[in-house]
This record gives C-alpha cells, sequence and structure tokens, in this order.
RNA sequence: GUGACUGUAGCUCAGCUGGUUAGAGCGUCGGUCUGUGGAACCGAAGGCCGCGGGUCCGAAUCCCGUCAGUCACCCCA
C-alpha cells in the first residue's frame, strides 16, 4: 500500500485562484521597488553554512535550531538560506559591487526555518525585502521604512501600525545593557525563568517578554533614550523627524529589539493584529557592522524584511469577498464541424487578445458549455453550431447581460477583439 | 523543542454512552433537455473513518503510540 504523498510539514501548495493574487501583490512589488531606485537581486536558494553563521549570529535562534542544513555529495555544508540579508552582502562582496558607492538592492522569495508550524509561521515562507548600502544617513533609514509603508498604505491597511526604536552602536549599548542588568538583577529571582535565561544571553530581550511576573520590573526599566550616545540620538532625532516630514505616522516603542545580532541604531517593526501572535508583517533596522563582519569594507547598510504570507493574511482579512469580475470569452463549438471551425479562430485570438480564450473540446450540451462559461468568469461566449454554420454566422452571447447578438462568421474576429478589450 | 485541541467522501461536517451493509449538504458526472448559464427534479460515482498497535464476541467510536493539521509558548517575517 503506497502511502499517501503530502506535502512537507509548514509547506503548502499555492492554488488557484490564491496564485492569482499572489502574482498580483508580486508585481505590485516589483513596481514599487522600481520606483524607489532599487533593482532586484537573486541569489542561490542555499549557502555555504558558515555564512549564515557569521552573517546571522551563532547564539541567534534562527542558527541554533532553526536552519535547514545537509551536507552534499562533496562533503560540503550547506543551508536553504532562512534570510535574504547575509546572502545578499555576500553576493555583492563576490561581485564587488560596493566599489560602485552607494547600491540599492530588492529582492522577493522563498526563505526556509526549521520550526513548529502555526498561523503566520510556515517552514517555507517567502519574504519581500530592500537593503540599502553605503548611506548612514538617516534619511536613508528613512527611504527604507517609507518605502515599506508606501506598500501598506497602497492596500489601504488601516490596522498596520509603525514602531521604531533606536538599540544605540557599539559605544552606547555596552553601557545601556550594563543599566538594564543592575535594573533586574536584583528581582531576577521572582521573574520568569525566561527573563533569567534573557538575562545571561541577550539581556536587551528582557524587555520583550510577556510574562505578567515580569511586567512590572520591566514597566520601571530605564529606556535607551537616555543611555544613547550623541551621534546615535541625533541620528535617531533625524530619522523621526524626517519620518514626520514625509508624513509616515510611528510609535516609538522602547521595547523593540532585533533577534539577529547585526542590527544597530535603527530598528523598527510593522505590526498587525489580525495576524494572531504574529504580528510582524514587516522587520528592519540598520545593520552598519554586517559587511565588514562578513569580510568586507565598512559600509553602512539599512533593510527590511516583509513576511508575504503574513501580508496577504491581513489583505485577506481586510478585503470583503468579492465576485471575480468576468474577463475574456468562452469558445463553444457544437460538434465536430463547429469545432474545426472555430479552432484556428481561437487561435487568432489569443494571439491578438490580453484577456483569455477559453475553450472546451469535449462533445456537450450548449447548457453544459454555459456552465462552464460561467465557472470560467468569462465576460462573453461565442457559440458556433450546425444552424450557424448553416447560415454562416456565430452567435456572441454577453453572459453579464444575458443578450445574443449574431453577427457574420467571417468578422467574429475583429468585433470580438473590440469587445472583449473593451471590458464591458 | 513544549502544551492544548482536531483528523470520517474532492470540500464543510454529522455519526449519542462500542452493536450488523458508513450518513448529509455542497461539488463532480449522467439524465429530464442536441440550443441558452449562477436553477429545479431524478440518478450515479466517490470512504483501508490519517496510520500502527491494544482492549473487546464486536472499534469510526475506548486506550497507547505515531504522523499530520490548527492554535498558543518559544522565536520571528
Amino acid at each position: 500500500m503506497p502511502e499517501k504523498l503530502t506535502a512537507p510539514r509548514g509547506t503548502s501548495d499555492l492554488l488557484p485562484p490564491e496564485s492569482a493574487r499572489w502574482s498580483e501583490l508580486e508585481s505590485r512589488i516589483h513596481r514599487l521597488a522600481a520606483t524607489f531606485g532599487y533593482a532586484e537581486i537573486r541569489t542561490p536558494i542555499f549557502e555555504t553554512t558558515q555564512l549564515f553563521v557569521r552573517g546571522v549570529g551563532e547564539q541567534s535562534d534562527i542558527v541554533e535550531k532553526e536552519m535547514y542544513t545537509f551536507t552534499d555529495r562533496g562533503g560540503r555544508s550547506l543551508t536553504l538560506r532562512p534570510e535574504w540579508t547575509a546572502p545578499v552582502v555576500r553576493a555583492a562582496l563576490e561581485h564587488d559591487l560596493f566599489s560602485w558607492g552607494p547600491l540599492r538592492l530588492y529582492y522577493i522569495g522563498p526563505i526556509f526555518r526549521y520550526e513548529r508550524p502555526q498561523r503566520g509561521r510556515y517552514r517555507q515562507s517567502h519574504q519581500f525585502g530592500v537593503e540599502s548600502f553605503g548611506s548612514a544617513a538617516p534619511e536613508a533609514d528613512v527611504e527604507v521604512i517609507s518605502l515599506a509603508w508606501e506598500l501598506v498604505s497602497a492596500y489601504a491597511i488601516t490596522d498596520a501600525h509603525l514602531e521604531i526604536n533606536s538599540i544605540g552602536d557599539e559605544r552606547c549599548r555596552p553601557q545601556y545593557r550594563a543599566a538594564l542588568l543592575a535594573h533586574f538583577e536584583p528581582h531576577l529571582a521572582s521573574m520568569s525563568a525566561d527573563a533569567r535565561r534573557r538575562a545571561e544571553r541577550n539581556p536587551l530581550r528582557l524587555l520583550d517578554s510577556k510574562d505578567p511576573a515580569d511586567e512590572r520590573h520591566i514597566a520601571t526599566a530605564p529606556a535607551f533614550e537616555a543611555f544613547l550616545c550623541a551621534e546615535c540620538r541625533e541620528h535617531f532625532e533625524a530619522v523621526k523627524t524626517y519620518l514626520q516630514l514625509v508624513d509616515v505616522p510611528f510609535t516609538v516603542n522602547p521595547r523593540i529589539v532585533r533577534g539577529l545580532d547585526y542590527y544597530g541604531r535603527t530598528v523598527f517593526e510593522i505590526t498587525s493584529n489580525v495576524l494572531g501572535a504574529q504580528s510582524s508583517i514587516c522587520g528592519g533596522g540598520r545593520y552598519d557592522g554586517l559587511v565588514k563582519a562578513l569580510g568586507g569594507p565598512e559600509v553602512p547598510a539599512v533593510g527590511f524584511a516583509l513576511g508575504l504570507e503574513r501580508f496577504m493574511m491581513v489583505l485577506e482579512a481586510l478585503s470583503r469577498a468579492s465576485a471575480r469580475p468576468r474577463r475574456g470569452i468562452e469558445a463553444i463549438a457544437l460538434g465536430a464541424q463547429a469545432r474545426t471551425l472555430l479552432t484556428p479562430l481561437v487561435t487568432e485570438l489569443r494571439r491578438r487578445l490580453e484577456h483569455p480564450v477559453f475553450m472546451d473540446y469535449q462533445d456537450r450540451k450548449l447548457l453544459a458549455h454555459l456552465k462552464i462559461a460561467d465557472r470560467n468568469r468569462a465576460r462573453y461566449a461565442m457559440i458556433l453550431g450546425s444552424e450557424e454554420i448553416a447560415s454562416g454566422e456565430i452567435v456572441l452571447r454577453d453572459l453579464e447581460h444575458r443578450t445574443d447578438r449574431r453577427l457574420p462568421f467571417d468578422s467574429a474576429k475583429v468585433v470580438v477583439e473590440q469587445l472583449v478589450e473593451a471590458g464591458d
């Protein structure tokens, strides 16, 4: 008994009509990125494992437990990419793109993380992201943030929120970390096990805990803003000013801390509350040290990654179920002779039209053909049967208004082309 | 990795405390009906009741395991 074959855990098939919605979103993303002057980069779906260990950080959850790592036949350790930033930097270094000055790249495609699936979290998911290299200016942060926000506004996602924060740089972060530890140390015994673990590993994440036992101490914890060095403070203020200038609404959330090692200064997140526990649609920030850490020159950088599954979930939650619009034409041939006459016309129309031309080749009754046309959401049907053949005509039916007209078979091509292109 | 809930027809689900041949709606196919569609009526096809084991005279039903889904924790897009 052969076992039933299913998609691997945490993966899914994208079927019509959802696949059409994805295509639309993707083309919109390509256009948006282009208007901001970003060019697409595509990198391999797998990389040497070492790239992620060095790029994302050995201590990160991604590297410690979420990577799809395998050994190939040549004994190399490879990993399906769990994120795009490290591969993009690797490719830019490999092809010496940084020597060209400022570099604006975007990407769209799948990522892989070995996690327990839940709402908004899968083992294969898809991200759209941008990386702006070569500018340390706050304007670059704002450019990247407003690009992300532009996508959100284009779809009128009203419940999306932008939250920003600054997590300082290597000069001021150690001092803040020390201050945080000093604040929490006396209370750790009464706090969650989780909080104690974070105190060891990554004190900044203490601020992130949702455990009620920790709430009280988090509320009284010092904010990073008070510890920012002069340069970081100036940068953060400039980011806020520019965001107001370009009309992007935001709130400062001192509890936003990115999980990956390479972030510094600006961090931001766009969230929606229709997503359940995984509320973040988009996350990003500045990572001025990463290029150097991967063996390149000092190149400041800022970027974000946006989860396409989550974005689609928000869109679906917000969109009212609307009937698919009718498009194109169904060619209905009643009988073999009619099929022979209609097939060349269908081929010709497919060459000339942007709209779909459907045709079913079974011997069916007219009724059955019309049902199929309806299911295809065709706008028109052209019907050719023995009567029409005899009179040299063809019936053109408007499926929306349920009206027929007869026209000479020879002029069908031109008339149909005009009607279908006009849309209605 | 941890926890809770759920796996019965292509889809949505019913099947009570174990009791003979497994149920509905939608969908599909056919007919009423060679010729006008979001329809009606009639009929048909479609099920190792997720998989494996156990208890029992008897398991879709109870127990254990396993796989999968869902949601949450963790973490993040």
